[in-house]
DNA sequence: ACGTGTCTTGACCATTTGATCAAGAATGAA
DNA sequence: TTCATTCTTGATCAAATGGTCAAGACACGT
């Protein structure tokens, strides 16, 4: 019988479900201890697998980690691919950060795995960040220049403000634990989007 | 014979010596390996010093932690704490950011191993987020609030806005590995500096 | 030089943990 | 039902790792 390819993403029912099981419980586990932090054993219990029935599924360790984390990473670009240069900028980039607020309200933990990896030297992503991260950079940049030259917006760093975009809208994920201190555990996402629109937005408009 | 205190900082020549190689090391491997990715054979390898040695000064793995983590939070709100209503909000807060990019450049261990320790849950500083920083942080928010009350910047949530300032200056350190990867290893500090204070403080003008 | 207290370390221990394996249980196509 | 394939697990292993200890080396005031 062909095996079909190297690594067939499901098979079987109960395969497709496992894996997704495992994918989801291991998440939650890197995403709050780290790769190192985190052990089989605990990503096992919080699914419901005994320890050597994960490792049928996923070989070792490292594997789920990496699994996981891609499986993070494509769905973590989705809403930068939507920028575009439309009409009005401010209505792409209002679009563009409020999606980006919502990811890190909504699915904390894959924020958090990201941040981990990167701060660790990212050493499972380094092709992804020279690859695919670095082209989609590059031509948002040329859309927030697209901007710039048509006078619609100030002539600030687009490289600079994508970076802004980034650390201020994931630091209400990878910092929630601060966050949570300093303004109580009732953080209105309402609240928090506006203010976070206000001062990354307003410095754009052109003078009159 | 009197043994002063419970925790008498250094006593001997040897030992601030020793503490400090320690402390030195620790700071390094913690910051790029997290609490449990990092080994305390890596810190005594690092600092030149035995294990058994290492731990006849710091009885436990996480008395290190503690102590490099304490001894870098103190010097992390130094900067904040100068920032005070004075003349110019604009003078004021580019020294806080200039300042802030600066520790990050010139020390981002420092701020990974934070960024790490909160991404964590701040499992060890929860009194201090509770507690000095809270405080530190609501003076400062007042101070922001005399601004706009004065009409000298826009009114926009000084919390948020101080928040913004943090993630935007610590992504720098943090997320270097991204960083470098989308930008090249010959960051210029100078142009990182002007955009991100263009970005974060344009902003704040009063419309005219 | 002496001697006390400080410093250093090789050897060792207990636990955790990633990974293996053989054997048995469940599944599903014929 | 049959039976080959897939799935599951208890038992077990080897390595890594935090921590201990007793014995020896060293520092330094006298």
């Amino acid at each position: 019988m062909m095996k079909s390819k190297a690594k067939p993403a499901a098979k079987t029912r109960i395969q497709s479900q496992n894996q997704d099981l495992i994918l989801k419980a291991a998440l939650d586990v890197f995403s709050t201890y780290g790769f190192r932090g985190a052990t089989v054993d605990q990503i096992a219990n919080k699914c419901g697998l005994s320890k050597p029935n994960l490792l049928y599924y996923f070989r070792r360790k490292e594997d789920i980690y990496t699994a996981v984390l891609e499986h993070t990473l494509t769905e973590w670009l989705i809403p930068l691919r939507l920028l575009e240069v439309g009409n009005d900028p401010i209505t792409e980039l209002t679009h563009y950060i409020v999606t980006k607020l919502e990811m890190s309200e909504r699915n904390p933990a894959a924020s958090r795995l990201f941040a981990n990896e990167i701060l660790h030297g990212a050493p499972h992503i380094k092709k992804f960040l020279n690859g695919p991260l670095k082209d989609l950079i590059e031509a948002k940049a040329a859309v927030i220049r697209t901007w710039i030259a048509a006078g619609k917006i100030r002539p600030i760093d687009p490289h600079h403000f994508i970076f802004s975009i980034w650390a201020v809208t994931q630091h209400y994920a990878d910092f929630a634990a601060q966050v949570e201190a300093l303004m109580g555990p009732n953080l209105d996402p309402h609240k928090t989007r506006n203010a976070v629109l206000d001062i990354l937005l307003n410095g754009l408009k052109v003078k009159l």
